[in-house]
DNA sequence: GTCGTATTACTACGTACCGTAGTAGGTACC
DNA sequence: GGTACCTACTACGGTACGTAGTAATACGAC
């Protein structure tokens, strides 16, 4: 299969949680806490999608006394460079040029410092 | 619908031939030609597929004697900034900068040289 | 040690998307 | 009018995802 990290609104959305929580790990139960605030859902349904996030190695997970704990795998703008990456691989040469063009082309001007910025810094280094 | 222009594996080979084709309009006997020398696939698949990506967006038509023939909307390089802008734009304006790090971090040094031209041309502009 | 509560594991169902393709019906050409 | 080509419609199996129920297990209270 090819590596994609698809995710759905509600996985998204548990991922969101995730990332933004001050506590690297959280429980099932501080998860589903959290979404309840916006949504009315099932304890056992967070508990399902973190099982697949597990099994798509979105999360990891691990055994907090009774319960398990789950942490993001990677970061929110670890991931995102991953899909800008996963999206640039599929082209050869050329064409990756020419994505890179248009993508600065349409990108805004903080998003184009940024770039510059990062550049630079690889470069002194 | 959120835009994101996800493709099967199908779908993206029939992508690819509409963007590497010579001729930029081709019709299903066209795609299907192409496609068989890969592999088996009926004419109707080829057809449905079309029609899927046409529905889409992805790809329009027009009529042309008796068949219809289709043609991509956007070029593979401006299809691949998309999705890449996409990836991005989930991102408030601090994950964004984390996420172009991360992104130059991890990109081949012809990606870089690639992206410090294309500023550098903005710039001059 | 039994009981209630928290937690997990397993299973299930509806919807949507995709690969796949068959069939019916229209149209043009000879 | 038959033949070949083309489209439109329909269908089926697999997978992903949102959703959640039920069974089993483990732990603390009494």
């Amino acid at each position: 299969m090819v590596f994609r990290p698809r995710m759905g609104e509600l996985e998204r959305a548990v991922m969101e949680h995730l990332w933004g929580a001050a506590p690297a790990w959280s429980s099932v139960r501080d998860v589903h806490a959290a979404l309840s605030g916006e949504r009315e859902i099932a304890y056992t349904t967070v508990m399902t999608v973190l099982d697949r996030l597990a099994k798509k190695s979105l999360v990891r997970r691990r055994k907090e006394g009774r319960a398990h704990v789950y942490a993001a795998v990677s970061s929110r703008g670890a991931m995102t460079a991953d899909v800008m990456r996963e999206a640039l691989a599929e082209f050869g040469e050329q064409d990756r040029r020419t994505a890179l063009v248009a993508f600065v082309g349409e990108a805004s001007e903080e998003e184009r410092a940024a770039l510059r910025e990062a550049l630079a810094e690889l470069e002194n280094r």
